[in-house]
RNA sequence: GGGGCGAUGGCGGAAUUGGUAGACGCGUUGGUCUUAGGAACCAAUAUGGCAACAUGUGAAGGUUCGAGUCCUUUUCGCCCUACCA
C-alpha cells in the first residue's frame, strides 16, 4: 500500500496556499471578524519548540474559526529591535540590520514549513523605518498629552564599558562582559506616565473574563493598590527640616511609633552627603547582596540622625530618625513610621538598635496586658494602649477612624497608594527606535516636527565603541530647527514600546499617514484571542494595555481601552536531560539506545544518565531543532505531537517516542483514507448504517467542544478513537456510503490539527469548499442508558435499559439479573436513590 | 515573608452540576506475520488474589445514599513576587 509522503504533500499544499493567497484577509463588514494573534517572535535566526507550540495552538484556532465562516485575521511579524542584534553585530562585525534581516528570512521559511495559516501580506518588522516612524509619532502624541516626561533615574553603570546595563546583564554585581563592579548612576531619562492609569488598569482587569485568573492576579499585585494615609511628622533637630511625610496603611498603630526611617535617597540625605559615617553606611547598604532575595532576607541596618520626630497624636512622644536600608525611595514618600510591635521589619530594626516596642494591638483572645515580645504581631485584634483609639477593632474600623481623626486635626489625609511605577523607556543602545527629541544648550527638549519624521537610525556605523554608539555620531546628532542648533536625543526606546502597539499595526500594515487606520481598527480590534507565554504576564501585557489607554486619552477619534479580549498562556516544552559519565550535558541527538540503555553515539563504554525533564535550554543541551523534526516527520506530525500529550496551558514533554507515534498515526490515517477511497469506487445501493451517523455526530460534538475549551490534547484522543471506530466499521460487511459521507465531515474537523494531510484527502474526495460541520443535538440522545447499580453505595453492576425508564422498571430488570439479584434477595431494602438514566443506589 | 497553582497506574494525561476512576497515548508483556526488525497487526496492562472479592486519586478527618470532585487540617512539589510601610 502506498505510504503517505508528507514531504511531497506538505510542500505541495504550502505552495498552493502561498500562490492562491489562501490566508490573506480583507476587511469585510458583512462577515464576522476574528482576530487571532500569537506573540510575535524575536528574530534570533531559528525557531524553537516553544514557537512551534505557540504558533500551532494559534493556528488550530485560526483555522477552526475560518472554517466556521469568520473573517480571520492571523498575522505575523518580528520584534526585531533589541540587544542580541547589537551583540551579534559586535562579535561578527556585521551590521545589526543585515543580521536581523537575514534571521527574519530564515525564520520565516521555517515558520512556513509548519503550514501556518498566516496572512504574510501583513508581515511587519519593528526595526523597519516603516514601522518605527509611526512609533515616533505616537511618542510625540503622548509627549503633547504630557504622558511622557523626563526625570533623573538610576541605572546600572558599567564603568569599564562605559555603558548602561540591563538588570539581567548584571551578574553578582558585576558587568556581564567587562566583569567590572556595577555602579549606580543617575541619568536623565524618558518615562511613560503609566502610573496615571493605575486605577484604570486595575478596573480594566475586572472586564477581562477571558483572561487567566493567574495573569490578572499577577497584574493586580504588580499595580499594588493599598489604602492608607499620609502623615506629616513634625521634626526637631539641628537641620532646616521641619516636616517629613510618610505613607502608612496602619495609622491606627501610631501610638506604637518608636522611630522614623528614611530611604538613603531621601532628600534629607543631601545634608549628610559629606558625612564620612553616612558615606560608609551607604556603602554598607549597597554591599548587602545583589539579588533581590538577599536584600529581602538581609540584615536591617540604620544610620541615626540627630533629628527627632514627634508623634502627632502624642506630642510628648519624640522618637529618633534613622536612614535605613530597607526603606525604598520609590514607594510612598521614601519614609516610613516605625511601629516595631506590629511590623516584622520594624521589629527587627528595633531589636537591633534597642528601640522601644510598644504593643498597641492585642489579638481577639488576649487581654489588655498582652505584650509583643518574640515577634511582631501584624494580625487583627483590638487597639490597646492608645488613649482615645482604645477598643477599636483593628484593622478595619481602627484605620478608618484614625484617618478621620488625623484629617480633623489636619495632621494627615486619606491616601491611596500604588506600587506601579512609571515606565522608563530610555535605553542607551543603538539598535532601537530613536526618540524623536532634540535639546538646546540649556537641555530643553524639543519634539522633532512631523515633517522631519522619521528620525532615522544611522546605518553602517561603528559599534565597537564605549557607551552608546549613537552618542559618537556627531554629524547625525546635530540638527537645526527654526534656526537653532540642537542636539538629538541619543537614547532609543525600550523594545517593549514596539510590542505595545504592533497588534494595531497588523490591522493596517501599509497605512502611511498614521500607525493605523481608524476604519481598520474599528473592524478588527480588539484581538479576540491572544496567545503566548506566561513570562509576559506582567510587563508586555500591562504596557500594551497602558498604550491603548494612553492613545485613547483625550482623543476624539480613538477610544479603545483593552487590546486583548481573550488571553491564553501556553506551557513550556520540556525534554529529558542527559549527562555522560563525566557529567557533561549531552544532546539527545548524540545518544543511541541499545537494549533499553542509552549510550553516547558510537561509544558503548559511555552510558548516559537520564535526568529529569526540564524546559528546553541550550545550556542543558536538551533542545530539539524543529527544522530537523519537520524534515524527518513532517509538519503535521510535529503539530499533532506538540498538541497531543498535555493540555496546552501546561508544560509538555517532548519525546522521540511521542513524535514517532504521531508520525505513525498519520500513516495509519492515510491507509484508512485509501481504504475509504476504494469503497467510494464501489456501487452502493442500500445503506442502513445509522451507527456511523450517530458516531460522527458525537465526534463532531466532542471536537467542537474541545476546540472551544482549548482542550486540544483531548482532540487528539478523539481522533485516535475515531480511527479505531472507522477501521472497525470498514471491516463490516455492509455498504458504506454513509461512512464516506461522514468521513468527509471528520476530515474537515481534523484540518486545524493536520491541515496538509486533510487538504490532500479532501481534494481526493473532490471537496473544495469546506465548512465546519454542524452536529445535531437530537441525534446525541441515546436510545438506551447504562445504569450503574450500587448496593450500599458500592458499584455492583451495570444494566442497559431503555432510556427514561422509571425506577420500578429498573428494579424489575435488576431482579432479573442474577449477578445483581443475589445482593438484594431476602434483604429488606431501606432506601433507594434513583437518578434517571444514570444510577440506582439500593440501601439494605 | 506574600500570592497563586498543583498532587490520579511505570509515564503523559482523561473523568458534565458530587454519580461506572484510569478515556486516549507512551512504555511494558504475550502473540501473529516476516530473512530480519526499533516495521505492521492482534491481545493484555491500577494494585493484591487462581478466583469470588478486597484495596485504590499525597496524608488525616468531615459532609453525603454516594467524594478525584465539596469543607477542615496537614505534607510535599512547582510557579510568580519580593523589605511596598
Amino acid at each position: 500500500m502506498e505510504r503517505y509522503n508528507f514531504n511531497i504533500i506538505e510542500k505541495k499544499w504550502q505552495k498552493i496556499w502561498e500562490e492562491e493567497k489562501t490566508f490573506s484577509t480583507k476587511l469585510d463588514k458583512n462577515k464576522k471578524k476574528f482576530y487571532c494573534l500569537e506573540m510575535f517572535p524575536y528574530p534570533s535566526g531559528k525557531i524553537h519548540m516553544g514557537h512551534v507550540r505557540n504558533y500551532t495552538i494559534g493556528d488550530v484556532l485560526a483555522r477552526y474559526k475560518a472554517l466556521q465562516g469568520y473573517n480571520v485575521l492571523h498575522p505575523m511579524g518580528w520584534d526585531s529591535f533589541g540587544m542580541p542584534a547589537e551583540n551579534a553585530a559586535r562579535q561578527n562585525k556585521l551590521d545589526p540590520k543585515t543580521w536581523t534581516e537575514s534571521n527574519i528570512s530564515k525564520m520565516k521559511s521555517q515558520l512556513k514549513k509548519l503550514g501556518l495559516s498566516i496572512d504574510w501580506d501583513r508581515e511587519i518588522s519593528t526595526c523597519s523605518e516603516e514601522y518605527y516612524k509611526h512609533q515616533q509619532k505616537f511618542f510625540l502624541e503622548l509627549f503633547k498629552k504630557k504622558l511622557v516626561y523626563r526625570k533623573e533615574n538610576y541605572v546600572n553603570w558599567d564603568p569599564v564599558d562605559e555603558t548602561v546595563l540591563a538588570n539581567e546583564q548584571v551578574i553578582d554585581g558585576k558587568g556581564w562582559r567587562s566583569g567590572a563592579t556595577v555602579e549606580r548612576k543617575k541619568l536623565s531619562q524618558w518615562f511613560f506616565n503609566i502610573s496615571k492609569f493605575s486605577q484604570e488598569l486595575l478596573n480594566g482587569l475586572e472586564e477581562l473574563d477571558n483572561w487567566p485568573n493567574k495573569v490578572k492576579t499577577m497584574q493586580k499585585n504588580w499595580i499594588g493598590k493599598s489604602f492608607g494615609c499620609e502623615i506629616d511628622f513634625k521634626i526637631e533637630g539641628n537641620l532646616p527640616v521641619d516636616r517629613i511625610k510618610c505613607f502608612t496603611t496602619r495609622p491606627d498603630t501610631l501610638f506604637g511609633f518608636s522611630f522614623l526611617a528614611l530611604s538613603i535617597d531621601h532628600e534629607i540625605s543631601q545634608f549628610y552627603k559629606s558625612n564620612p559615617d553616612f558615606i560608609k553606611f551607604k556603602e554598607e547598604c549597597s554591599k548587602t547582596g545583589t539579588t533581590e532575595e538577599a536584600i529581602a532576607v538581609g540584615d536591617k541596618i540604620g544610620f541615626k540622625t540627630n533629628l527627632m520626630a514627634i508623634n502627632p497624636l502624642n506630642p510628648k512622644d519624640k522618637v529618633p530618625v534613622y536612614f535605613a536600608n530597607f526603606v525604598l525611595m520609590d514607594y510612598g514618600f521614601g519614609a516610613v513610621f516605625g511601629c516595631p510591635a506590629h511590623d516584622q521589619r520594624d521589629f527587627d530594626f528595633a531589636k537591633k538598635y534597642d528601640l522601644e516596642i510598644k504593643t498597641v494591638v492585642r489579638p481577639e483572645n488576649e487581654n489588655d496586658n498582652y505584650k509583643v515580645t518574640e515577634e511582631a504581631y501584624p494580625g487583627p485584634g483590638v487597639i490597646i494602649n492608645s488613649e482615645f483609639l482604645d477598643g477599636l477593632e483593628a484593622p478595619n474600623n481602627s484605620v478608618i477612624e484614625t484617618i478621620k481623626i488625623l484629617e480633623d486635626k489636619k495632621i494627615g489625609k486619606k491616601k491611596i497608594n500604588f506600587r506601579l511605577k512609571d515606565w522608563g523607556v530610555s535605553r542607551q543602545r543603538y539598535w532601537g527606535c530613536p526618540i524623536p527629541i532634540a535639546y538646546d544648550e540649556d537641555n530643553n527638549a524639543y519634539p522633532i516636527p512631523d515633517s522631519d519624521l522619521p528620525v532615522k537610525l544611522p546605518e553602517n556605523i561603528k559599534l565597537d565603541v564605549k557607551g552608546n554608539p549613537l552618542d559618537s555620531q556627531n554629524k547625525w546628532k546635530k540638527i537645526t530647527l527654526n534656526g537653532k542648533t540642537l542636539t538629538r536625543e541619543t537614547d532609543t526606546l525600550d523594545t517593549f514600546v514596539c510590542s505595545s502597539w504592533y497588534y494595531l499595526r497588523f490591522c493596517s500594515p501599509g497605512h502611511q499617514d498614521y500607525g493605523f487606520k481608524k476604519e481598520d481598527v474599528d473592524y478588527w480590534m480588539p484581538v479576540d484571542q491572544y496567545i503566548g507565554g506566561v513570562e509576559h504576564a506582567i510587563l508586555h501585557l500591562l504596557y500594551s494595555r497602558f498604550f491603548m489607554q494612553a492613545l485613547s486619552y483625550e482623543n476624539q477619534n480613538f477610544n479603545l481601552k483593552e487590546p486583548f479580549d481573550g488571553l491564553f498562556t501556553q506551557g513550556m516544552v520540556c525534554h529529558e536531560t542527559y549527562k555522560d559519565h563525566e557529567n557533561n550535558w549531552v544532546s539527545p541527538e548524540d545518544i543511541e539506545t541499545i537494549q533499553g540503555k542509552k549510550y553516547l553515539k558510537g561509544d558503548r563504554s559511555n552510558e548516559i544518565k537520564v535526568g529529569p525533564s526540564e524546559s528546553m535550554s541550550k545550556s542543558k543541551k536538551n533542545t530539539i531543532d524543529p527544522e530537523n523534526i519537520i524534515s524527518s516527520y513532517g509538519a503535521d506530525a510535529a503539530r499533532l505531537f506538540i498538541l497531543s500529550d498535555s493540555p496546552p496551558e501546561k508544560d509538555v514533554q517532548w519525546s522521540e517516542e511521542g513524535i514517532s507515534s504521531s508520525f505513525k498515526f498519520i500513516q495509519k490515517l492515510w491507509s484508512l483514507n485509501l481504504k475509504i477511497l476504494e469503497e467510494c469506487k464501489k456501487d452502493h445501493l442500500k445503506d442502513t448504517d445509522n451507527e456511523i451517523k450517530k458516531y460522527t455526530n458525537k465526534f463532531l460534538r466532542n471536537i467542537t467542544k474541545n476546540l472551544e475549551d482549548f482542550s486540544y490534547n483531548k482532540i487528539i484522543a478523539n481522533m485516535h478513537e475515531m480511527y479505531s471506530f472507522l477501521n472497525k466499521q470498514l471491516n463490516k460487511p455492509y455498504k458504506k456510503i454513509t461512512l464516506i459521507e461522514n468521513y468527509e465531515k471528520i476530515l474537515i474537523t481534523m484540518t486545524p490539527i493536520i491541515p496538509h494531510f486533510t487538504s490532500e484527502c479532501l481534494k481526493n474526495l473532490n471537496i473544495t469548499n469546506a465548512n465546519w460541520p454542524e452536529y445535531d443535538e437530537k441525534m446525541l440522545i441515546e436510545e438506551y442508558a447504562n445504569i450503574v447499580v450500587q448496593i450500599n453505595g458500592k458499584k455492583r453492576g451495570l444494566i442497559k435499559t431503555k432510556k427514561d425508564n422509571n425506577e420500578k422498571i429498573v428494579m424489575e430488570e435488576i431482579s432479573k439479573e442474577k449477578n445483581l439479584e443475589k445482593y438484594i434477595k431476602d434483604q429488606k431494602i431501606k432506601k433507594k436513590i434513583f437518578i434517571q438514566n444514570r444510577l440506582i443506589n439500593i440501601i439494605i
